[in-house]
DNA sequence: CCTTTAATCAATAAACTACTAGAGTAGTCA
DNA sequence: TGACTACTCTAGTAGTTTATTGATTAAAGG
């Protein structure tokens, strides 16, 4: 039987919704979104930061222009990528709370991950705050320094962890110093924390990235243009 | 060159973000999630709803209970299928709204079948409350009566689309009417609008769903278990 | 003009996915 | 017990997606 109008029209939107879902439906593409929900990149630069080929990066950013989740814009030589509005952030977010609820193995996998590399305490976004505001504590961003300009969490110092070595003659040793990067399933600021512990310092990792911390409604400073 | 640790870490969680998204990668899929978010049902009941064989239903549902989100109890001769948790529904609200954003199509998509069934002027929400609240206007909820009773805006009637026609006698014939179903791609409710005008109520139709109200932080009622 | 660098395209093989038809299983009821 | 219903599984086919390789295009600079 052939269908009617309104099944027609309900396959078409539902083949559009599709169309948003299946261009996530890589890891490698989920990558690449996290990597630009924390600012505009070149094409290169994302291949090297996803350690993926150069061919098969752009192959999957076309995937994802495809579908509408990110734009380009050509700079010379350079070709450059970016989220065209919040609303694919938030649907990065609301993937992940999905995955955490529902996939029992992000949990195991994360707990692995951690133990492994003596990670501790993740910190309470909101005692954090406090503290910050009094000078009690460092709030280090260690994530590179253009993400740091592209947005960050009021008060916090841009530490990139190749830096952060060099930088430590320039932070008060007493004070407890907080490490964040870009969420809680990046890996830099697990690095930092356990570089700073090494040299003595009093150290801890604040779970949420900038993404994060947007999504709660709080302010979020940039700099330059 | 072997991944490093963090490498593979990062691998292991995008792969389970991927996983979550694939699920939704099929126009089908969505199809399924959407019926299921106005309650739970029985594989045969979504078969007939989505219009799909009962062998392929069941292959789906199966996809999307792999990845967490849908659960599935027997009860009986039936096995019903259900949303675990409200973050599945978060979910298909924010692929719809980039899908909104991004994708032209779903807009010129949307208008093409509403033209083509001359429906007009989706109703603001705000004012309507203030009107439901003051009796100016009958709110009527068209989707089957399991769907009302799993969770209806407050001070809706509940009047299947197919017992629309009885049901005319009991409503007041001066007062406007508004309708809503499942969502602004539901065509119950802009099948409802297109009778009740031919009978000459004046009638309009309310773009959201009960799942748009709840998001809003919007109180739904309850009926029954 | 030729070279270099960044990015894309084209072609391929390997790996998945979707759907159907038909067989099989679990539970109900006479 | 046997008939029936709701659902799941299997196998097979068709179609799609992926990563890789090497070729190609686009811009910049000597």
């Amino acid at each position: 039987m052939p269908p009617t109008p309104g099944r027609r029209f309900k396959t078409a939107i539902y083949e559009q919704f599709a169309r948003v879902s299946k261009a996530l439906a890589s890891a490698h593409r989920v990558e690449l979104v996290e990597l630009l929900a924390q600012g505009p990149r070149t094409v290169d630069a994302l291949a090297r930061m996803a350690d993926m080929t150069l061919a098969n990066t752009s192959a999957h950013l076309q995937v994802l222009r495809g579908a509408g989740l990110v734009e380009s814009t050509r700079e010379g030589l350079f070709v450059t990528y970016r989220l065209p509005d919040p609303s694919v952030a938030d649907l990065l977010l609301a993937v992940r709370k999905v995955a955490e609820a529902r996939l029992a193995e992000v949990a195991k996998v994360t707990r692995a991950f951690l133990a492994a590399n003596s990670q501790l305490e993740p910190v309470d976004e909101a005692a954090l705050r406090a503290r910050v505001r009094r000078g009690e504590v460092t709030l280090l961003d260690v994530r590179p320094p253009e993400e740091f300009a592209s947005g960050h969490i009021p008060g916090a110092l841009s530490v990139p962890l190749p830096a952060l070595v060099k930088e430590l003659a320039r932070l008060p040793r007493r004070r407890e110093v907080v490490a964040y990067c870009r969420g809680p399933y990046c890996v830099l600021a697990i690095e930092a924390v356990k570089q700073l512990r090494a040299r003595g310092f009093k150290a801890v990792r604040l779970e949420e990235g900038v993404l994060d911390w947007a999504a709660r409604g709080l302010r979020v400073e940039r700099t330059g243009a």
